[in-house]
DNA sequence: CCAATAAATGCACTTCCATTGCACTTTTTA
DNA sequence: TAAAAAGTGCAATGGAAGTGCATTTATTGG
């Protein structure tokens, strides 16, 4: 908890009690969640202050944002190294048809795209749906 | 004109007088739309029948969709011989964040991505984001 | 050719999620 | 400790996707 604070401070996001419990609840799912899944899970608190605690932390390197195709915007903590706006450090993303979760492959890195002359690469999204190893096996 | 009413009749679409005109408008543009372009596009039409159109088009493997991240879905003619289903054959988008434009680079073909053991794959999006070579300067 | 049927179209409405404005509360700081 | 800043909550808005149903247009079998 006391980790969680400062880590924040680190972030230059002021920890405030709302702030360090959606970083632990993050910081236990292994998959990426949804605005609407953390309104689920903390009931008391506003879905204002949800949705901006995210921003929030999006805009401070905390967390990424995910767009896996389900129209539903989902959020990932970054890894400790994660510089998610650096092209080399991008990693893709996959989401399962059967359990509907996404999940950040991070050591899977985005190959190299080679693009036609001219154009300029700033940011690559590249999301795999199939089905997940926990629901394709017994 | 012609042709493109038994193109359609060939994929299995009555070409209508609708279908016809929307078809070419997708035909003359070289980026992807959107609903709104059409929309705009083609003003005494409603906006349910372009929908639709653009569904049914997508159901016969006359168009396919584009997430290209920006939360609107886009459409897309596909290629002579363009198999959207197969993974092999998926083609990549690029996004302009300056004109804001979408266009498929049917030439390159998404790279095999290699997933962790139990991942199987079953469709694969990529979508990169920069400056296309319009926007880049001469 | 015409009636019966099916397909396509148009209008109104709903839903879903992202986002914002404003008031209120808590924290920081001078 | 007062003033300012940051955080939170409520209500409302907005944009786009999608649906139900009535109406029109096209197809088909007698």
């Amino acid at each position: 908890m006391k980790e969680i604070e400062t880590f924040l401070e680190d972030k230059k996001v002021r920890p405030t009690a709302m702030r360090v419990l959606i970083y632990k609840y993050m910081a236990e799912k292994e998959i990426a969640v949804a605005l609407a899944d953390i309104e689920n899970a903390f009931t008391k608190a506003d879905r204002t202050t949800l949705y901006r605690t995210l921003k929030t932390f999006e805009e401070n390197g905390i967390v990424h944002q995910i767009d896996d195709g389900t129209g539903i915007t989902k959020y990932a903590l970054c890894d400790k190294g994660c510089n998610c706006e650096i092209e080399q450090d991008l990693h893709l993303h996959f989401h399962c048809l059967n359990c509907n979760e996404t999940v950040c492959l991070t050591k899977h890195k985005i190959p190299h795209i080679n693009l036609p002359e001219g154009y300029l690469a700033e940011d690559v999204n590249l999301v795999v749906k199939g089905i997940c190893e926990k629901c394709s096996g017994q």
